[in-house]
DNA sequence: CGCTTTTGATTGAACGTTTATTCAAAAAGA
DNA sequence: TCTTTTTGAATAAACGTTCAATCAAAAGCG
């Protein structure tokens, strides 16, 4: 995550300290102590510019989402075909970035704390909502410039959006990896067949 | 889960305490002791029976997958259509049984142990094998006897089973229930539209 | 059948480690 | 000097696990 490459206050270091020790031993395995091993200042001003481990973690959370946010926000969707294509290959991993596997494992340890704790399951709310809202706005935009046939922008985006979530874990807590290539093609068909609009069609 | 109803050994209390527990407390708050004030007899009994707390969860995991299969197994998939119908009923949650959100929240906590656990990782590599397979051959059958198209079964059923875990993640780490309905619509749609057969057509 | 030995189930108490968190005080900066 | 940042040590609780001891039943044996 290059987000993290220029932290510029001491929050912001911590934040990054937090993101390399989550990646380096998984949620389960972090202690407050493996942060500050990843920080060059000590581990109890960790305690100074945050609540605790839970709050620092969910604020780490919040500072990925938003740079993922400001990083690909590029206002009104111009090729609705290309975005759905680019988004599809990035989140259901085509192209796993170098180190992918470690931070994709500690997404999901993460993800597995939400089902108790009310803090986590807030931020995976949101997030969720926030790819949700992407998808649906490629869409929409698709259907407005013709690009995509008339479907129901909603259920397309949550169907979709589910698939997402569905690759994350799988991935992420299975040692197969058959079913990736497989989903692919499956997610890439789904697209044509329901998505884009007949070249020489009517929208049928 | 009503495999844990009538427990005859020992071993079996054990498991069905540690269900109990799990779906009360949740997966992370999940203690030993806790699994104890389920259990009739003593804690300490635990580790006489089990090599301590993960291998116990495991062998609860394993025996709830075992009793689903027994309870479902039925040979040759008769109807297909109605087959798979009822597999994502099931699957996405239309009829929540009661309870049902406890229990798969304990089993995604369970799940974000699995990518730094082996065993866990083994265990749900081989329930997603599992489930994966058992849509598989319902999309089998349904090629052989004409009711479905001819798809590619491995491809179909990898996105199916993506779409089932992504939903059981999104159940149990979200607020949200909205998109509960339109995934459940676009799956249905997605199975007209690209498994089963045209009536009156010829599987193209 | 009686007697002894062995085995497995069961218990309660205790241990030792890990871990998040706190706090008083030093250092730095304004 | 007053405030903010930073530190190292201390705390206190939680938790998984171990262990020595008890007990009942089964097995072996004469």
């Amino acid at each position: 995550m290059d987000a993290f490459e220029e932290p510029e206050t001491t929050r912001e270091e911590i934040l990054a300290a937090a993101y390399r020790a989550l990646c380096t031993h998984g949620y389960a395995e972090l202690t407050v102590e493996r942060i500050g091993e990843e920080f060059d200042k000590s581990v109890s001003l960790i305690y100074h510019h945050y609540d605790g481990k839970d709050d620092l973690l969910v604020a780490c959370l919040e500072f990925m989402l938003e740079s993922y946010r400001s990083e690909t926000e590029a206002g009104p969707v111009s090729d609705p075909r290309e975005a759905m294509e680019r988004l599809c290959d990035r989140l259901v991993l085509t192209d796993a970035p170098p180190g992918g596997q470690r931070f994709v494992r500690a997404l999901v340890g993460l993800r597995g704390q939400a089902p108790h704790n009310g803090a986590y399951r807030d931020y995976f709310t949101r997030s969720d909502r926030f790819f949700g809202d992407r998808i649906e706005a490629i869409i929409e935009a698709g259907i407005e410039d013709g690009s995509f046939r008339d479907v129901d922008p909603e259920r397309a985006a949550a169907m979709i959006n589910t698939v997402f979530s569905g690759a994350f874990v799988r991935y992420a807590t299975t040692d197969d990896e058959r079913w990736i290539p497989a989903v692919r093609e499956e997610l890439r068909a789904y697209n044509e067949r329901t998505l884009y609009a007949d070249p020489d069609g009517d929208g049928t």
